[in-house]
DNA sequence: ATGGCTTATTGTATAAGA
């Protein structure tokens, strides 16, 4: 089994790639994020030319999550449970007896900015609904754009960091308590080096010079730990024309 | 040097991302 999160700034711009790269990868599951567009423009039709079954939760320019997967999805839910949020940010399913969830964590703008209140309690609410998940599917994944490196060797400068999102200590405490609830960054299964990113910025030739971010993550729970046989970050899709900023991650589960 | 690039918007400059 094979599970994947990427980023894709756009599926409207990149469904080309994302296209070539299902072809080339044969993913069990892909979550995406940042689709921006509306479920009315969704690519259902190409998507299953591909081979895809897909769900998607989207809105105009913003946000949009969608699962893709070559087996049947049962028990469909959007959003986090009990909590009121106008953002396209989650989408959940069963997929054979694996509880999937895809989301795109706020970025958060700055510390301390509404954008950032806004993202801490976001992840508060993450984290209680997952409490209660995790209760129901001991078998669960969560995939997606936390827009969190947890570690300093998640970030090429953490010293040029400091006091900026995406290392802020209350987000890598929001990122630890998810751990706390039975769920393992599954990339830290296997390799434990520095200067692994998912993320690159567009500007200052980042990507070339691997000034990058680690903040897509395959966090799985105990009931899954045990299976996981590698989790890697796809640099391929990073290195064609027009590409996403972030690069595809990949969780493989023995069966 | 707080910019640099990319995306979407009923655009022609602005907001947002990370």
């Amino acid at each position: 089994m094979k599970l994947a999160t990427w980023n894709v700034n756009s599926l409207n711009v990149r469904l080309p790639h994302v296209l070539d790269w299902v072809r080339d990868n044969q993913p069990d599951v892909l979550c995406l994020q940042e689709t921006k567009q509306e479920d009315v423009k969704f690519p259902y039709a190409e998507l299953k030319q591909a081979g895809y079954e897909a769900i998607h939760s989207g809105q105009k320019t913003y946000n949009g999550v969608a699962i893709l997967t070559r087996h049947a999805l049962a028990d469909i839910t959007h959003g986090i449970v009990g909590f009121a949020d106008d953002q396209k940010r989650v989408i959940s399913a069963t997929i054979q007896d694996i509880r999937v969830v895809c989301a795109y964590i706020p970025n958060g703008q700055a510390v301390d900015s509404e954008k950032y209140n806004y993202k801490m309690r976001w992840l508060e609410a993450l984290n209680c609904w997952l409490a209660e998940e995790l209760k129901k599917y001991p078998n669960l994944v969560l995939l997606g754009d936390y827009n969190i490196a947890p570690e300093d060797r998640d970030c090429h400068d953490p010293e040029a960091w400091i006091g900026q999102v995406l290392v802020s200590p209350r987000e890598r405490e929001a990122f630890e308590k998810l751990t706390k609830l039975g769920l393992h960054d599954s990339f830290r299964l296997f390799e434990q080096a520095e200067g692994h990113f998912s993320w690159w910025d567009y500007r200052m030739a980042g990507f070339r010079r691997n000034l990058g971010m680690r903040i897509d993550h395959i966090l799985i729970s105990d009931g899954l730990k045990n299976k996981a046989t590698s989790c890697v970050i796809d640099k391929a899709p990073r290195k064609l024309e027009r590409p996403s900023d972030h690069a595809p991650v990949v969780l493989t589960l023995a069966n």
